[in-house]
RNA sequence: GCACCCAUCGUCUAGCCCGGUCUAGGACAUCGCCUUUUCACGGCGGUAACCGGGGUUCGAAUCCCCGUGGGUGUACCA
């Protein structure tokens, strides 16, 4: 059997991190097994739903290397696959089922299935539609509808508990009466989801379908229709929920819901997917950080059953991970696209800024992060730290200073742009040899007088990489 | 209310199917130590979990039952 799975979001906003998810599970599973994932569109919400939406999801898509073999974008065998372009099969579909008195025509108004709705509460029963126009005939019928009057399709749900197997849950039964005679086609002839995802699904003949937990209940209906057109259904694989903080579904109060933020904020799309992919599935090596693409397996049988609490902590932490991943060259360009233009990083030529991102990357998270990292070798602000203050209150350290000075202006006079380490280590080594300075006060002075902080990285990488200008500049404040 | 699902460190999880190797492993976070050129990185180490109760068994995190807690669903939303 062709494996053909599918990621099928709404377009009433941007991608959310949980629909990412989603669509990875799906994309991995088909590329696991080689098999087809299709990205259909579910707008039969008109209201909400929108095509520019439509557009900046599939973009996420992209940027998160999640790409579709099948979709409204790129086509395929088995479309339209926009929900709003298959009315013709739906009708096709809600006529066979009316036809062979599975479906019927309920012309109840809004105000009496509310009514009666109530009524039925109040009784503590379950609050399913009665089912009094099942039993109209087909006289009735036509002239109600000859009447003008608006109706919608509702299918006959048979008196009988449902089984199914999920590939997470396991045996899930559903009892008989959990849902009465549902709708399937609203009264603007516009099809209801469940119905759509089963027409849908059966047409383009998906195999698997692995989505969020929320849709558990929803497999119920789903299961019906499927046994009313006498087609088996795929397999399902219902995967734990993404949650916040307070256990509750994630949701835009959670805050950076949307993949679009991420990407905004430059996070890189493989530690999202790294990320994500954890959140519910557990790497057969147990392993940490690897790239999704490059898994040696993908099965359906390791996913947790239990939801899974967003902690964009550990996100950040794998998004440093990957950052340190990268090759240089991508690093360089990728930081420089965070730095405003005039930054002096962009003036330096290609070794020195390949050393200075080698050796800043250790502590960066985000490419951003390197901005603070670069005042080591630009700035001159003076350290407000009281250990700062101390280093210059020793009496060794104007000595350490004069020294440095003079040594600075030689190597400017010899035209020097920087100094090297060995040159670096030859002054660490006057300074402890003939000014007799040594343990703190002298590294902690030559560092106060050089970097004007009283911490920060190893000197004899640091020193090598700041311009003389700034060395020169900082020596006399 | 009813239905369904879930339950291992603060968090993500391994282990559970096929009971003993689990004095429960890893990662993030956190704390401490090491490095007398310090922070970070790294290395080392610490704190920290099988929801409760019954049962089955020589033996249960693992199997069964009952509680409890949490979540999801219960629409002419998806």
């Amino acid at each position: 059997m062709t494996v053909r799975v599918r990621f099928a979001p709404s377009p009433t906003g941007y991608l959310h991190i949980g629909g990412a998810r989603t669509a990875m599970y799906n994309y991995l599973f088909a590329k696991a097994m080689g098999g087809k994932y299709i990205l259909r569109i579910e707008d039969t919400d008109t209201e909400r739903s929108k095509r520019e939406f439509e557009e900046a999801q599939i973009e996420d898509l992209k940027w998160l290397d999640l790409m579709h073999h099948e979709g409204p974008d790129v086509g395929g065998d088995y479309g339209p696959y926009r929900q709003s372009e298959r009315g013709h099969i739906y009708k096709e579909y809600t006529d066979r089922l009316l036809k062979e008195k599975k479906a019927y025509r309920c012309f109840c108004s809004e105000e009496l299935l509310e009514e009666k709705k109530k009524i039925a509460e109040e009784k503590n029963l379950p609050p399913h539609y009665d089912g009094t126009c099942r039993n109209l005939s087909e006289a009735q019928v036509s002239e109600n509808m000859k009447k003008g009057m608006t109706s919608v399709v509702r299918c006959i749900t048979p008196k009988k508990a449902y089984t199914f197997t999920d590939k997470v849950r396991g045996e899930v039964t559903f009892p008989e009466d959990m849902v009465g005679d549902f709708v399937i086609v609203r009264g603007n002839d516009i099809p209801v989801y469940n119905f759509a995802v089963v027409i849908d699904d059966m047409t383009m003949k998906i195999s698997h379908v692995i989505r969020a937990e929320e849709h558990l209940n929803n497999t119920l209906r789903q299961l019906i229709l499927y046994e009313a057109y006498g087609a088996t259904p795929p397999t399902f694989c219902h995967v734990s929920l993404l949650i916040g903080q307070d256990r509750q579904k994630l949701s835009k109060r959670h805050g950076a819901t949307s993949v679009r933020l991420y990407k905004e904020q430059n996070y890189l799309p493989s530690a999202m997917l790294n990320y994500l992919l954890q959140l519910g599935w557990s790497h057969p090596e147990e392993k940490d950080i690897f790239d999704i693409h490059q898994l040696p397996t993908f099965t359906l049988d390791r996913f947790t059953k239990s939801a899974a609490i967003y902690d964009i902590v550990k996100l950040n932490h794998i998004n440093g991970e990957h950052l340190r991943l990268l090759p240089t060259a991508t690093l360089i360009a990728e930081v420089e696209k965070v730095l405003p233009a005039d930054h002096p990083f962009k003036k330096m030529d290609v070794e020195w800024k390949e050393r200075c991102v080698t050796l800043s990357k250790e502590k960066m998270n985000f490419y951003s992060d390197i901005i603070p990292l670069l005042d080591l070798y630009f700035g001159c602000e003076v350290s407000t730290e009281a250990d700062y203050t101390e280093a210059r209150s020793w009496e060794t350290t104007p000595l350490i200073r004069d020294y440095l000075k003079g040594e600075v202006a030689k190597a400017k006079a010899a035209g020097k742009k920087f100094v090297t380490e060995a040159e670096y280590n030859e002054w660490s080594n006057h300074v402890k040899g003939e000014l007799k300075i040594k343990g703190k006060q002298l590294f902690m002075g030559i560092r106060a007088v050089l970097t004007l902080q009283a911490h920060g990285s190893d000197l004899k990488f640091i020193i090598p990489l700041t311009p003389i200008d700034v060395l020169e500049k900082r020596l006399n404040m």
